[in-house]
DNA sequence: ATGATTTAGTTAGCATAGCTAACTATATTC
DNA sequence: GAATATAGTTAGCTATGCTAACTAAATCAT
C-alpha cells in the first residue's frame, strides 16, 4: 500500500488515496445499511427525510438537485415517504411546484433512524484513541467540502 | 457545528462525526456513479470485480462476505460480471464450490474504471492544499480500519 | 454403507432506487 | 392568444438488495 511509483509520485498517491476513500465509502454504507433496514425505509429515502428535517421545506427539484439524482427518482422516492405519512406535498403559489415538508411524524422517524444508524458507527469510532478520533471528526469536516467540489 | 450539548459531550460530538460520515459518504457515492455508469457496468458490480482483481480467486460465499452481500444478491453480482465477459465461475474439488476467477478483459477494465471513477475524487483531492491532502490520505487509511471494526 | 444433516450456490419473487423518454399542467414570453 | 419553457409525474428499463425455497454435494452418525 505504500509501495508508489517513482513517476509522478504525487498524482499516484492522488489517485491511490481516492480510491481508498471510494472502497471506504462503499463498505461504510453496506455495514449501516443493515441498521437502516430495521427502520423500514430505505437509505434513499432517510437521506431525502434528512434533508428536509434538517434544511426545512423545499421543491421536489431542489430536493432532487441536494440529493443529486433526477427528478423522477426524487418524484418516487417522496412517493414512498408519503406513502408512509412522512412527507407531505404541499401546494404553492406556483401551480407547477410542490413544497416538500417533513411531518411531525417523519421529524420523529427520523431522529430515531438516524440514532440508531449511527450508532455502530459511533461504537466503531469510540473504539479509537481521543487523538484518531479528533482526527477523524476532521476527516469527516473535509470530506464534506471535497464531494462539494466533485 | 461545534455547538455541542453540555451533558455526555464526547458522545454527541461522536454521533455528529458518524452521522456526517454517513451523508458524506451517500453523496460521494452519488456523484461518482456517474462517471461508473460511463463503463456499463454497475456499482455493485465494480466493487465485487476490484476484490477479485486485487485480492484474487475466491468462492462465492467468501466474495458475498467480503462484499457484505447475501449469496443470491452475489450470485446474480456475478452472473452479470459472466455474462460480460469479466469473470469465469470455475469447477472445484468441492463440487458445490465455485471458484470466481476476473478474466484478463475483467481486470483491464477494472483498472480503466477504477482510474476513470477516481480521476473526478482525485482531482477534488488535488484541489486541496498540501496538508489537507496529506490529512486526507492519512485518514483514508483510518476509515478503512473504522470500517473493519464495526 | 447408507440415510440424515449440513453446506454452497441458485432460482423465484419482492422492493427500492437509479436512469431516459414521453406526457401533463402551469407559467412565461412574444 | 399562441408558442415556449419549466416542474412534476408516469411508464418502462436495469441493477441491487432481501428472504424463502430449491438442488446438489459433502459430511456425519448410526
Amino acid at each position: 500500500m505504500t509501495v508508489v511509483k517513482p513517476k509522478s509520485e504525487g498524482h499516484s498517491e492522488l489517485l491511490e488515496t481516492a480510491d481508498r476513500l471510494h472502497s471506504a465509502a462503499i463498505h461504510l454504507l453496506r455495514r449501516l445499511r443493515v441498521g437502516d433496514r430495521e427502520s423500514g425505509i430505505g437509505p434513499a429515502q432517510l437521506s431525502a427525510l434528512s434533508v428536509l428535517v434538517f434544511g426545512g421545506p423545499r421543491s421536489l427539484g431542489e430536493l432532487a438537485d441536494a440529493e443529486q439524482v433526477r427528478p423522477p427518482t426524487m418524484s418516487r422516492i417522496v412517493s414512498g415517504l408519503e406513502r408512509a405519512g412522512l412527507v407531505k406535498r404541499e401546494a404553492t403559489e406556483d401551480g407547477r411546484r410542490v413544497r416538500l415538508r417533513a411531518t411531525p411524524k417523519g421529524t420523529k422517524i427520523l431522529w430515531e433512524g438516524r440514532k440508531r444508524r449511527v450508532e455502530s458507527l459511533a461504537n466503531a469510532l469510540g473504539l479509537l484513541g481521543e487523538t484518531d478520533r479528533g482526527r477523524l471528526a476532521e476527516l469527516a469536516e473535509l470530506l464534506r467540502e471535497i464531494v462539494r467540489k466533485i
